[in-house]
DNA sequence: TCTGGCACGTA
DNA sequence: ATACGTGCCAG
């Protein structure tokens, strides 16, 4: 079935997904037997192909700690980096071909999140999106050779919520949640962006899905960023128990790490709030989180299929969505805000992709035009205004279909929460009023295919593998509030449940992220969000309270 | 909430 | 040594 879908949306764009991980991982799960979805022609024009090639997430296992967990990136005025760092494995480029690599990172959905009870709940409608900008490899253009010889690492990608950033790092809204995606743009002579040769494909790895704040909520996501990221070591404790000899300082009395402390504070604070409160109101599992927090153990030693863990939902696990596309372009999608680079020139359309933009998924915009705001040239990045109306992909659920790995897609409806809202010319503009606008997207596309697609999405749900996966479940968030309050005070949350488990669908294995299943319940309240839905809905957990 | 300075670490 | 990436915490 998906196959056939597929194949009809193929036309345009095939996506292809892949797990992230790596191949064994893939292969066990294939989800719904999604036989591999494959069926792409395999290589018929091996150059161009674009569509064959295969990215991995690198660290997939890592990435999915903190996926379970509820991942969360720190945004800061000046610009942080992500952690863990997104980098990627490359294969299946034509080695002398010439690729730009970016990433740009696009609404998971469209609620803002508040992180109450040790969860993540929906908390209200997102704020518009903001002007997309996308972070070009340093390296691009550069062939396929030097893509596939080694690791690809955007690490030096940053985050902010300053939405006057010069530095053009990516701006992010807070308490939002996200979705990271790679294109890979064939940057040939003859394939010069905004010719309509471009091809270009686009890959999503669920697990990398994150929620923006300003300080970290969820102290478990806390313990991991210290006990992985190398530039946090001094926050490290001894394992055992809380107590932690500083050694180091050559001083001998045991030290409480005061994060550790602090933590257990909180956990211990919500975890009473979380009985009485979550746990009463919907019995949800998440008190096993606050538990492990107690423990302190936690993070590090959890399971990854723990249930509790999984808060974040996505569900659909780690894969990965790939689209390709072929051109059509217009746009000029592209604009490198500051690069110095030439190689942006030439790229800018690449996509249109709207086409895709279903409904149901998410769109992003992904690359879709150009918005650049200022120049921004950053040292090593080029960043990119993308932006956006468009977007679209869709969303990008993927995994649905099989969390797994690999699943191919056909449109590149990746994600794309939301439109965006390129502003042409001008930075910024308020999100609200366009917002309106926005969510109802529609397709605007061009492509019969892409409305028609769409459109079956939507109703069926499915549609490309890409938005199959995604498709089926699109939920959104659940609605129903239930559950924190008002978050007091804090509420520190925001997002919505993304803890527990929930679990997942029923079809779904329920692994890691489950959070497809859910869905089913999910129904949108507006009409709006539907769209955005895809991911999300993914995320299903979320209570919505 | 969000910010900026801090101590502590990596590179 | 410099530059800069971290989480923490007071404000």
């Amino acid at each position: 079935m998906l196959q056939e879908k597929a194949s009809a949306v193929t036309d345009e764009c095939m996506t292809r997904v892949q797990s992230g991980g790596e191949a064994d991982r893939l292969s066990d799960q294939s989800p719904l037997g999604l036989p591999t979805v494959p069926s792409i022609p395999s290589t018929s024009e091996p150059d161009q192909n674009i569509e064959n090639i295969k990215v991995v997430l690198h660290e997939r296992e890592l990435w999915k700690k903190f996926h379970e967990a509820g991942t969360e990136m720190i945004i800061t005025k000046a610009g942080r980096r992500m952690f863990p760092s997104y980098k990627i494995k490359v294969s299946g480029m034509n080695p002398k071909t010439k690729y730009i690599l970016l990433v740009d990172i696009v609404p998971a959905d469209d609620h803002r999140y508040k992180f109450c009870d040790n969860k993540w709940m929906v908390a209200g409608k997102a704020e518009p999106a903001m002007p997309g900008r996308l972070y070009v490899h340093p390296d691009s253009p550069a062939t396929g050779a030097h893509w596939m010889r080694q690791l690809v690492s955007f690490q030096k990608l940053k985050l902010t919520n300053n939405h006057l950033d010069p530095f053009g790092h990516i701006i992010l809204n807070s308490m939002h949640k996200y979705q990271p995606r790679l294109h890979i743009v064939k940057a040939d002579e003859n394939n010069a962006f905004g010719s309509k040769n471009t091809a270009y494909c686009t890959h999503v790895f669920h697990e990398t899905a994150f929620i923006s704040v300003t300080s970290y909520q969820n102290h478990k996501i806390t313990q991991l960023k210290i006990e992985n990221n190398p530039f946090a070591k001094g926050f490290r404790g001894s394992e055992e128990g809380d107590l932690r000899v500083s050694r180091l300082q050559g001083k001998e009395y045991p030290v409480i790490s005061k994060n550790m402390v602090r933590q257990r504070l909180i956990s211990s604070h919500n975890h009473l709030a979380g009985k009485l409160g979550a746990g009463v109101l919907s019995g949800h599992p998440q008190v096993l989180s606050s538990y492990q927090y107690e423990t302190g153990v936690s993070l590090s030693n959890s399971d990854p299929q723990d249930p509790i863990s999984n808060h974040f939902p996505q569900g659909r696990d780690p894969s990965l969505l790939y689209h390709c596309f072929k051109h059509r372009g217009v746009y000029s999608a592209i604009r490198p805000l500051g690069c110095k680079r030439p190689y942006l020139e030439t790229s800018s359309a690449v996509s249109e992709e709207h086409y895709f933009r279903s409904p149901p998924t998410y769109e992003s915009p992904l690359l879709s035009h150009p918005y650049c705001t200022e120049a921004i040239s950053s040292r090593e990045a080029c960043m990119y205004g993308g932006m956006e109306t468009e977007s679209g992909s869709g969303a990008a659920d993927t995994d649905d279909l099989n969390n797994s790995p690999s699943i191919n897609c056909n449109m590149w409806a990746t994600m794309q929460p939301y439109p965006r809202y390129s502003m042409d010319g001008l930075p910024y503009q308020p999100f609200t009023a366009h917002f309106t606008n926005a969510p109802p997207v529609t397709p605007v596309v061009p492509h019969p295919t892409s409305s028609i697609a769409s459109r079956s999405q939507a109703d069926l749900g499915v549609y490309n593998s890409a938005t199959v996966q995604r498709g089926l479940p699109v939920i959104p968030p659940s609605p129903t509030p239930t559950s924190c309050s008002p978050a007091g005070s804090r509420d520190r949350s925001a997002h919505p449940t993304l803890y527990h488990k929930k679990s997942a669908s029923p079809l779904r294995p329920h692994r890691d992220f489950s959070g497809y299943p859910s869905q089913s319940t999910l129904s949108i309240r507006d009409p709006s969000y539907q769209y955005q839905v895809g991911l999300s809905s993914a995320g299903t957990h979320w209570t919505d309270s």
